[in-house]
DNA sequence: CATGAATGAGGTTTCATTCAT
DNA sequence: TATGAATGAAACCTCATTCAT
């Protein structure tokens, strides 16, 4: 959806592109300078568009934000959704340890924008926030789709595989918001592990467990 | 500590009231406006000084971000460390559950203020930062205390207390954090209950878990 | 006259009609938001034309300005004359009254119009204004016209008709102008008449008087 | 009243000070450029003032306006109400004469504010428009007090004072807004006795035209 | 000690006009 | 011929901080 954003042309799929041009290069600069230290002169300039320009494609500062917390809210959700189509004939334990490595391995590396989300979705207004909060949900959705398929094969046994899901999310969002923490304890690799065992105590059938 | 931030004042004494008013005056508007939108005049005027008189207490407008940090963090550690101390005679278990109740709770109260500190803790130069960060730290510590006490017992087993304790309270602050998603399934109570549950999974002992 | 206009066009024709067209449509712009409010694009819009093509029949934004107040001059200007018209065979004083009627009615229905022509009649460049004002002057001949006749069959008795005129069309535009002050005490139709009998007082004939 | 504009200062005598400064030469720049013409900074500059100064005493450009609008509708009505005091003692018809005198005089000797105040009334938001508006009331009230006493000596016999007046106040201002006019056929002084004559006939009891 | 007036750089946004397509 | 994307100067306004009083 393009809409919301006040534009000076009509031109659909100019309209299209340049957003994401713009979404594209000024995540880079927020991540450089910060979101609140970056002024429109910044952004115009790492959009390689004169003020002018990118105010043909934008209603304000802020739509900008919006721009980028959408695409990156995409670009993760696409990359995480992807990848885990692969994982559709392999076993739900084993997919769901890959699922994590992927997405908390994806969080390591984008330990910034995954901070940046956080912090600056509650900048938009009401509206707006909704519809980036719509884009991230799809992202517990993969988790539950493994965890209900474990629960099928009777690999898994689960109350609210919902939760479940969200706590591996977010688990691997912590990896970013608190590395503060964490950086000092464990490697990525090590937290990974770790909380993929804990997550494995909440869900393995007793089947399971005795192996 | 006071140390770290401007005075134009040698009475100690007076430094700290002053600083722990502005604290607690500065949190209020900065939840009401925001902090960006809140303008030193504001601030001054919320805590009923002068300009002037604020910039004796403190350096910069960031500072005020500090001790509202710093200020925050420390009630909430205080809150929870206060109450804990009554379950050192209470069996690791029900002294667990009562913790977290006190702390998803807490965290439910004030989910703006939650919310603003993991907000707006990277906003402070990194040596206020990491100040910041270590008035947070003993609160894991709390949980790490009563599962301590509850592995001695053989109520509980656990391969890595600390990352078990974060979980506690990364999953607590969520309740805040992710409040849009989590608020359409749950209140605080189910919530509380559902992870409480899921924690135990991973922390009973196979003896208690047969109970 | 068209010219003192710059066009990329050199069809006269076209040029013409379109120039009333923008006229047209964009005193109704201008009348909803404003003239300064209303930026060139928004005057494209309102004609239905696109701004390239809007740049071939003006040659800058207060062109459409002087189109406006000329296209409008000119209405009211033709209005009040092909009315008057009929009044060629109507004895002086019934004239001037139905004229004085026609006039201040047609100010009461198009207010805004007045004001905005009082208001920006002096936004244009000298050349320019001048001829809007003389765009404005036969409206005061019309007058003069009929209490010449007035004069010529002894109903009236003027020492200096252009001054009456002149005074009986401003007291028309006063209605506008003032509109604030005199809407409190009257309606148009008890302001007419009032006025016209001040008028009556100022160049009727003792005999006339005495009837 | 100083209210209604937004200050940074709660004193409430230098912000009067201050803000009749800003009025007054105010009006000098807008004269010389027109409002629309005059810059924030441009205004500053003419006030002596910074712009964040300047911004200390009013809440908006707009407000300049308000202020100037005010001052100098104040500045019309006190000037000529203080002179008017002086013809309390003077017969009704001379009284008159006097005070049209000056009254055109004036608008003579300021013609481009009184275009000014005509033109720009309209830009300022309604609540402000209204209060510039009753500050103009007086200046009618000037001259219905001496048609007034004109009636009670049996000097005048007039219907409806408060329409003379308002003709009075505005033919004088026409002498401004339509000098492209009137400055072709009339001197001020022209102008003046000849709309005064003609008020006469208005008002004049047969008594006086006999003599 | 206390005050709050003053600074002015720099923020965001608009918009008349041009010109490549 | 017709389009509307692009320009970028300049508009208004804010605000952290200082310092004379």
């Amino acid at each position: 959806m393009i809409s919301q954003i006040r534009t000076h042309s009509d031109n659909y799929d100019l309209v299209k592109i340049r957003r994401e041009e713009i979404a594209r290069k000024s995540v880079e600069v927020f991540m450089k300078n910060g979101y609140e230290e970056t002024s429109v002169r910044d952004i115009a300039k790492a959009c390689g568009m004169s003020i002018g320009q990118l105010y043909h494609y934008i209603g304000s500062r802020e739509d900008v934000l919006y721009l980028t917390l959408q695409y990156t809210n995409s670009r993760i959700v696409d990359f995480v959704q992807n990848i885990s189509v692969k994982f559709d004939t392999v076993a739900p334990t084993k997919a769901l340890q890959q699922a994590i490595d992927v997405y908390y391995r994806g969080v390591d590396s984008i330990q910034d924008i995954v901070i940046f989300m956080y912090r600056h979705t509650n900048n938009l207004r009401p509206a707006a926030r909704k519809q980036v909060y719509k884009y991230n949900e799809p992202l517990v959705g993969v988790f539950e789709k493994i965890l209900s398929r474990g629960c099928e094969t009777g690999e898994f046994s689960i109350e609210d595989i919902g939760l479940i899901a969200h706590n591996i999310v977010t688990s691997g969002d912590m990896w970013a918001l608190r590395r503060w923490f964490l950086n000092k304890r464990y490697t990525v690799d090590q937290y990974m592990e770790s909380q993929t065992a804990l997550f494995m105590k909440q869900i393995s059938t007793n089947n399971s467990k005795i192996k």
